[in-house]
DNA sequence: CCACATCGTCATGGTTTTGTAATGTTTCCT
DNA sequence: AGGAAACATTACAAAACCATGACGATGTGG
């Protein structure tokens, strides 16, 4: 996962602290205000991953900071979190009905308020499943090749197999490896059979003579070459 | 919004039917259980747009519901919210890390319940109501397609099986997949089908032999191509 | 109750893929 | 070097795969 960034708006000062030093333990950048004015200016310049919002700020609303965001055509995307002493019924609802992804009650655990954000990051997983190695890359979800950028026809066999060798690069397996992983588990299959498919898969995407995406291990079996190959000097 | 379908499992009769009460009165589908045994089978039939999951049931354990939908590949992207006497700190965050969409702590107000479930479906609507690959145009909301401007009468089928694949567009189907999203989780319908609904789709919506909307991917099923096929030359 | 549209299945045939066996080549050991 | 084992290649027949046309079942509106 990518560097997330989140902005905090918090006007206590030893809660600000106590967020930022637990945002930054977790790998997030943060930016934040301790308070509410210039907080959407600050959102539209950053343009963060998240927002965590105090509700009563001694400047500002929280609630008015959020409609801001969610009436921002660039930023209404973005989740916000609400973070607040406030826990009557109607402020929690208010709170969520207008546009807050969730809503923290004070005081709240640090590591539940960690969770929440990262149930935000979560389940956005790039749309495409991509595998890299050089000039190679290998997309899951469309069952396609490409090599510098032109389309490899694969057959399923050998695409299948292409796509188990990448997604461990420099690990060697054996045949019989391939064969379960490949084949299934209830294959008829003979191991020589391994050889083939390698074979035709080198005579699409090898480029040159030197140097071979998979590398042959003399007693062992097969890997996927870490040393990405090269067409040119690089 | 279409109606969406919740299931819940709760083993408290009156925290049951209350739920019940007011998913209803909010114009949700709910089916539910009060028993945690079969709650995953219960999700693969129903295919629920959201899953609310008491984690203290008399015969089985929450987590391990939620642990078992997580695991599921066909129910996993399912927001699960939990709900719970237990209010520890390790509790909350096993939970959510356990990958619960969210966490509610009895005793709670149903209207946030309510507003958290709402915030699930917030957002997630299909930003485009209107589905587009050259010329070639799906309207959702109208139930309509035109090629070039001029309408194709589609039946039912044809249309959600157009519906899917135009909606990830690039994304390889295998039948299965098809059979599963546009026939239903119920089907007793031979993956053969597809191939007949595939021909006919591509009879009507086909522009010239050599480029074609529905792309076969040979071993693997079909997708809908993002080369987007072109009357003329490029 | 008939005409018509839709649905799902089946059988067919052409094409591609697949696995194996046979043969050639390299590597390694003695 | 000689020979054996491991790997690379080639060629080919069997199997799998998909497109297609036809058909019966079901449902629907007139």
């Amino acid at each position: 996962m990518e560097m997330k960034k989140i902005v905090l708006i918090e006007d206590d000062a030893d809660l600000y602290s106590l967020i930022q030093y637990n945002l930054d333990k977790e790998g997030f950048t943060m930016v934040g205000s301790q308070s509410g004015k210039g907080a959407i200016e600050l959102c539209r310049r950053e343009r963060p991953d998240l927002v965590i919002l105090d509700i009563m700020l001694p400047d500002s609303d929280g609630l008015d900071i959020c409609k801001g965001i969610r009436a921002h055509p660039e930023l209404q995307h973005i989740p916000v979190i609400f973070l607040t002493a406030r826990a009557s019924e109607t402020d929690r609802i208010v709170g969520l009905e207008l546009g807050a992804n969730d809503y923290i009650v004070k005081p709240f655990f640090v590591r539940e308020l960690i969770a929440r954000i990262k149930i935000h990051f979560r389940g956005q997983q790039p749309a495409t499943k991509l595998l890299k190695a050089g000039e190679l890359e290998l997309d899951r979800s469309r069952c396609q090749v490409r090599l510098s950028g032109q389309e490899i026809a694969l057959t399923a066999t050998e695409f299948r197999l292409l796509e188990f060798l990448m997604s461990r690069p420099g690990v060697v397996f054996s045949r019989e490896q391939l064969l379960d992983a490949v084949w299934g588990h209830d294959r008829a299959v003979t191991d020589r059979t391994v050889d083939v498919y390698v074979l035709r898969l080198r005579q699409k995407i090898e480029i040159s003579e030197a140097s071979s995406f998979i590398r042959s291990v003399r007693g062992f079996g097969y890997s996927f070459n870490i040393e990405v190959p090269v067409t040119q000097a690089q």
